[in-house]
This record gives C-alpha cells, structure tokens and sequence, in this order.
DNA sequence: CAAGCATAGTGTGCTTTTGACACTTTGTCG
DNA sequence: CGACAAAGTGTCAAAAGCACACTATGCTTG
C-alpha cells in the first residue's frame, strides 16, 4: 500500500555573485501568487520527468536567464507549515557565479530580477529568508576548506581580487602577504605571464585556476584550508 | 497555476552504531514489496501532517524500534529513474547510537532488523548502496572538524574507547599521546574522577562530553580539528 | 615632466602547532 | 608472585601560522 500523499515538491536557488564591491545574491520579483510582486529566490515545482537538480537548473534559466553554473545541494526544508500552498518541501541549491558573465533576463513567472547585497536584502517571500541565512553560511563553511569561490571571478584574475573575495565571504580581512604565501602553495593557480590593462595605477599579475591541478592534488588528500 | 505532480517523497535513514570492534550500520528486511526480502535503509513514506525529519524519526522507530537519536539531513536524492514504484524523491538523514542503548525491534514493514559491518554489506535496495556511500563519505569528512561522534559511545567512556572510535570512523591509526594531547585541549570533555570496573586489566579514567563546555566553545568559534 | 597617488609585490622572525617516538604504572589472572 | 594487558605520561624537532612595513610600478594631474 503506497500513499499518494498531497506533498509537492519544489527547488529553489541561492545564486552568489560578486562584483566590485559585495557579494550578492540573485532574487526575482514573483509574477505569480501566492506572494505576486514579492522578491524571492528563483525556483518553481519539479516535473515528473526531470531530476531535482535538472530543475533547478531548469528554473534557474527561465527565471533569471542564468545557465551553467556550479550548481551545488544545499538543503531540504521539510516543516510542515512553510508554504500558503499548501505541504510543499523544497530542495534548495546554491550556485556561485561570476556577475558579469550572466546577463540577468527576467521570465516565466518573474516579473524582474536583480542583485542585491547580503546586507540590504528585501523582505523575502515563503521562507526564503531563512533558507538564504543557511546558505550564507554553507558558502562561509565550504570556502574555508576548499578553494571554490574561484566561479566567482572572471577566468583571468589577480590576486588580489582574490583575496577581496574571500575578504567578501569570510567577512573579515585577511594579511596580504600570507595569503598569498598560501594560495600560491595549494599548487593550483597558473601565473599566465600577463598583466591587467586599463587599470589606473600599477596593474597586477593575471593568474588562472587550474582544474587539472585541482583534480590531481584532490586526489592526493590535499588540504586546501585557508 | 499549481501543476499537481505525481512525484512522491520518502525518508531514508542511514545509522551508524559502535560496537567493540566495528562501525556498522542498521539495516532492515523488507516485508513489502518491491525489493520485498532484500535489506535496506529504514525508512518510508512522508506523510502530510508532519515534517520531513518527523518522518525520519518515525519511520526509524517504526521499523527499528529506534528513537531519540542525533540525526543530520544528509542529502536528497532526486535522480528520476530510482525507485521502481515511479517518481520518488527520497530524503536522506544520517544518525549516530550507541549500539548498546538501542535494542532493536523490527515492526511495521520490516521483517527483521540488524546491524552490519561497513566492509561486510550485503546487496542493497534501490539505490541504498549509493546513500549509504555518501553517507559514510559525510561521516568521515565531519567528524574532522566536529565533535560528534560522542552519540555512539555510552555516556561516560574512556580515551582509549574515544580513540577507537575516531580510529575506526577514520579508518586509520591515531598516536595515543597526540590523541589525548588534543581532545583534552577541546575543553569539552569532564574527568569524571571514576575508573572501569570490570576490567580485565589496568582500569582506565572515564569522561564524561559536556554539552554546555561545546556550546561555549563553539560560540566563540572555536576549532574542533582532529 | 615631476610629484602625487593608488595599488602591486615582497621577507623575516617569533610563536604555536604538529607529529614522531618508548617506557613506566597499574591491576588482574593464573 | 610473575606474566600480561592496557593505561598513562613528556620531549624534541619540524612545520605552519601570524604579525608586521617598506619598496616598486605605472598612471594621473597640475
């Protein structure tokens, strides 16, 4: 005897972007009710035929216009009371994405679409608020024992926009010097011999992340912790 | 516009149980079908009056007769073709006894019950296998860098019981001194001032693990690194 | 074209942490 | 009372972490 239970399934997305000055994150004013007009983490209901991931990257593209990007599991919210709906649970996922490189293109049921700054969010529909403080955190745990962050940044990069990155997710400044003396260490940034343009004062090395690098000294139990 | 799917969703739970000489996991006979005779992880179908990990904990007291135990989500599971019932979506929950605190019972859907050794399985359903691979991966990967763990031992214990518990989680040999160096320096851990008894041998101080010392600590964001 | 300025880039010394290593103590059992 | 099984204990050397300040470079502007 199986139930058919009335539970329906949902995801939602927590998009990191970064640009200049902060982190942000990506929301959508709903064009739907429950919550019409509200901003709120894209996302949407499952199809029988799509995986749960397909699905958030399914929403994340109609929604927001944002595809491939690094896609990872955060969380399911199972209370029984989170919905207006009705019982609805939700897989969130969060992704981390370099701002500029994703023109946003509001669609499907969102009215318009935007960054907003951790720190100076708008009032959030369901309990998007809540699922967000959870990914802030997750982002804050993972990126101190491995070096993600990196699909934050334009492919080429300086040093020191990465360390404005972890200074961003970390919240807190980190020394110049040792950062560089550890970062260089884990072995997987490539120096491309190049230097920054069009920057007004004393441009900088441009370096890249090496995935193969990555891979190899993953596999070797390397530890990547800042 | 609410498309009503037909994807429903289940609980599994993976257990991990101590006892003297291995980490093993709680695994139940199926006495419904599909897959019915075959072990697999406890768990079942999310009903709609409670919440997720409600349902964990009554599907773990359901067919195993467990309760009142530590339990973590650990991931949910929403490949399309994984249940050959049709569309299910399974969240899974990881939870840490002691072995000996918690008598088995199996009951409801289940036709027996028991505890297996992680290196000496036997064939899984559905994809039980998987889970509970990423569930022994999450297991190792946190209690490096947390506590946990004092759930699968009984309430006061002793370094040596502590050590092995860590040796067998992370599947390597500790140095004793080293060992006892740093778990005493977590200032988490109560000297009980009480020794075994019954001992064949030389008996060891038993401790006791502070909840209020941890949570002190871990305020202050203190770092539990093995 | 010189001075200013904004950011890049670089090394050292001290402190703390880690990790390897072996013997003595205690209590039980036969 | 001797054998045994596990408990308990300290040192030293290497590595890692952390605090710290100046010079280099290249553009801007007066």
């Amino acid at each position: 005897m199986i139930p058919i239970t009335p539970i329906r399934l949902t995801v939602d997305c927590v998009v990191f972007g970064l640009d200049d000055t902060d982190l942000k994150v990506l929301l959508i004013r709903r064009g739907i009710e429950p919550f019409l007009g509200s901003w709120a983490l894209p996302g949407g209901f499952v199809l029988p035929a799509e995986s749960v991931e397909d699905a958030a990257r399914r929403e994340l593209e109609e929604e927001a216009g944002v595809r491939e990007v690094f896609l990872e599991q955060l969380f399911t919210f199972g209370e029984v009371e989170r919905d207006p709906r009705g019982r609805v649970v939700t897989v969130a996922y969060y992704a981390l994405v370099n701002l500029h490189d994703h023109p946003l293109t509001a669609a499907t049921d969102a009215d318009d679409v935007g960054w907003f700054a951790l720190e100076d969010l708008p009032a959030l529909a369901f309990d998007h608020d809540e699922i967000l403080r959870v990914a802030a955190e997750r982002l804050r745990g993972k990126v101190r024992y491995q070096p993600i962050g990196f699909e934050l940044l334009p492919e080429k990069f300086t040093l020191s926009q990465l360390q404005g990155l972890y200074e961003k997710v970390l919240d807190r400044t980190l020394d110049k010097r040792n950062f560089r003396r550890k970062v260089l260490a884990m072995g997987i940034l490539i120096d491309l011999d190049e230097i920054q343009q069009d920057v007004a004062h004393r441009a900088a090395r441009l370096y890249r992340f090496d995935e193969n690098l990555y891979r190899q000294r993953t596999e070797r139990g390397f530890n990547f912790e800042l």
